[in-house]
DNA sequence: TTAGGGTTCG
């Protein structure tokens, strides 16, 4: 009698024809009866050979449902004789018993097979499914290495509040893609980000399911994130790769809440995004589940995602508040990167002095006209505050700057850390009120819960960053003592804002693009231009010195441009050039997050029509009822309100940008909207 | 024969 040949297999990739092959069982569909004789389950299923994401899909028909496999994701199957045909041009296997095909299901939580026939060999399929539930592991431990982000749209993130710490969830027709680039819509060069996403709707399956830690699902997905993490699972956890975490033990944990770990190893580049390499342990530090591992991952030091070309990175965030894994910061391509001279901000906030009450109150109330003489301090009290600094864009030259130190355009900047009883006093209109017994508790409670994580109903954000949700977030700590030119992402709350009123023509000034002048403007000389007849029309910017001819004597002439009026620079116009002024919201906000930081950031120009939802500033003069709106908006989003519960206040997602100038550092807003 | 992992995109 021969011996028998051994069975050939062949990869998912090389299938065609009928042929013999392994996969790991990505997708199975529960069956449904045909119109003809049978029932029908459609499976995908993968192996080593298909890039990411390819499949096979393969329909496995059979009259009897029973004689069906029972099958799910991770389990492998092995088909004989599968038909390989194609549906849309895609290839696609038919299983059909009546045709001769036979399957053998190695179950990935059982040692059990199931089979299509009695009769089936198994000795040389248990090596295939030893490799393949090697591989199935290989895939899941890639995984498993990092902590994900997940997007809850609409309906989704009411069940997203609901939410506790260490539950199980299961994710229903999570979208998975790589982000794009919001501009070239192409995706990023530098990090190829995947976001994960509930989008809106149920359609497909889609939604959050809450899993009782004894249900059936939860006990395997135990049993398969112990099996990855190896015999050290059991007390410890992995962070992005590259840290370990000593478990508390949940239950049995014994450290109090509001215990700070802060010895959780920062991991500079590449480390965070090489799996399994330079462990760090930090002791008595908690894992996700324990009611501790917020406040510990927010205080720890930031490991730096991996920036190269081509590496993956899933992006973290406060979705599932477990952000301690990365700070990918955008590289300003606009700003030429420097050192700061003047290192005063980038010694780190521990080195700065505090602030007085009054420095503060100035920082809020001084403005971006404020004159420099008349906030100056004598050397002593220099000293103790950064030094003026000058309104310059990013973009300035030279001798832009120059001009600008000329003009005496400068504003103050004081970056500083009050105590908390100096914070309290900045809420200048109100003073009083907060000096109230009454008002008291609450306003304390309002300084507590600043300086506490958000809970999850807190990082729904009212504003929000636009095109840059793949860039992480960075504390406002972190921001002081990073390298100056640099954007950065951030989560804030609003401590005030300035000018605090809600005159529209508190906000808006005249600029010269050039020199910088800020000059305010007035409602009556707004109202006075309107009524002025006597204005010569031109067609364009470059046709101004023409229009004018030899008349150069007032070169703040009015003129009257597309309809629009129109005002020259006095200082920076010639007769080859003239440069008329623009109109633009000028505005301060301080900020402060959990990182006990307070940081003064300045907004004008087009980031602040795009910040006023894209309301210009003309139109707002012109009409303010918009305007108005944005101002209600930004009003009910300052955090140091005694008549606000801690609740009603949203924190902005923004991003802010640094800049040198030669007095210090200062920031602007960026890419933000008031939603 | 039957029916057929594809869609959401802030």
């Amino acid at each position: 009698m021969s011996k028998k040949s051994p069975v050939k297999y062949v990869s998912l990739k090389d299938a065609s024809g009928r042929c013999n092959v392994f996969g790991v069982v990505q997708f199975c569909k529960q069956p449904v009866k045909t119109k003809g004789t049978d029932y029908l389950m459609t499976i995908s299923i993968t192996d080593q050979s298909l890039a990411a994401g390819d499949k096979l899909v393969c329909l496995i028909f059979h009259p009897s449902l029973e004689a069906l496999p029972r099958l799910t994701a991770g389990d492998v199957i092995r088909f004989h004789r599968l038909k390989i045909g194609t549906f849309n041009d895609k290839p696609q296997g038919e299983a059909k018993c009546t045709l001769g095909c036979s399957w053998l299901v190695f179950g990935a939580d059982t040692e059990q097979l199931q089979s299509s026939s009695k009769n089936f060999s198994c000795t040389d399929d248990d090596r295939q499914k030893k490799d393949m539930t090697s591989t199935c592991k290989e895939l899941q431990q890639l995984d498993s290495s990092f902590l994900a982000d997940v997007w809850f749209y609409d309906d989704h993130f009411l069940t997203y509040l609901d939410m506790k710490p260490a539950q199980f969830i299961k994710l229903c027709n999570l979208h998975a893609a790589i982000s794009k680039d919001p501009d070239t819509g192409q995706p990023f060069t530098n990090t190829t980000v995947v976001e994960l996403v509930i989008h809106r709707g149920t359609s497909y399956g889609r939604g959050i399911v809450f899993l009782s830690n004894d249900s059936p699902e939860v006990q395997c997905l135990k049993k398969r994130m112990k099996e990855i993490s190896g015999p050290e699972s059991t007390d410890t956890c992995i962070i992005n790769g590259s840290e370990k975490i000593q478990s508390c033990g949940d239950e049995g944990c014994n450290r109090t809440t509001g215990e700070i770990d802060t010895n959780i190893k920062q991991t500079r580049p590449s480390a965070a995004a090489t799996r399994g390499q330079g462990e760090e342990t930090s002791e008595n530090a908690p894992r996700p589940g324990c009611s501790h591992w917020d406040n510990a991952v927010s205080q720890s030091s930031p490991q730096y995602a991996s920036t190269d070309q081509n590496s993956k990175i899933f992006n973290n965030e406060n979705t599932l508040k477990m952000n301690s894994l990365g700070i990918d910061r955008i590289h300003s391509d606009r700003v030429e990167r420097k050192e700061m001279e003047n290192t005063t901000l980038r010694q780190g906030s521990k080195r700065k002095p505090m602030a007085t009450k009054s420095d503060y109150e100035q920082v809020v109330a001084s403005g971006l006209t404020t004159q420099k003489d008349s906030f100056c301090r004598d050397e002593q009290e220099s000293s103790e505050i950064l030094p003026d600094v000058i309104v310059i864009s990013s973009g300035s030259t030279d001798s832009e700057k120059h001009a600008s130190l000329n003009q005496s355009n400068s504003m103050e900047v004081v970056m500083a850390e009050p105590s908390l009883s100096e914070y309290g006093l900045l809420d200048t209109c109100n003073s009083q009120s907060l000096e109230s017994d009454s008002n008291q508790s609450l306003y304390n409670e309002s300084i507590q819960s600043c300086f506490s994580l958000p809970s999850p109903g807190d990082v729904c954000m009212l504003q929000t960053a636009t095109g840059h949700r793949h860039i992480n977030r960075t504390s406002l700590r972190e921001i002081l003592d990073y390298r100056v030119p640099y954007k950065f992402r951030v989560l804030a709350w609003l401590v005030d804002f300035y000018p605090n009123t809600t005159d529209v023509y508190d906000f808006v000034q005249e600029l010269c693009p050039r020199c910088k002048i800020l000059k305010k403007i007035g409602r009556e000389d707004s109202e006075q231009k309107k009524r002025k007849k006597d204005v010569r029309v031109v067609s364009s910017v470059t046709s101004l010195a023409e229009c004018l001819g030899g008349d150069f004597g007032n070169w703040n002439f009015e003129v009257e441009l597309n309809d629009r009026e129109v005002k020259l620079c006095s200082q920076c116009s010639t007769e080859e050039e003239p440069v008329p002024v623009e109109l633009t919201y000028v505005l301060r906000m301080v900020l402060t997050d959990s990182s006990n930081c307070f940081l003064p950031v300045n907004l004008w120009q087009e980031n602040a029509t795009k910040f006023f939802n894209g309301i210009k500033p003309e139109k707002a003069l012109e009409d303010d009822k918009e305007f108005q709106n944005a101002i209600c908006t930004l009003q009910d989003c300052v955090l140091l309100h005694p008549s606000k519960a801690r609740t009603d206040v949203r924190p902005l997602d923004c991003c802010i940008f640094s800049y040198s100038t030669p007095f210090g550092t200062n920031f602007q807003l960026f890419d933000t909207i008031l939603a």
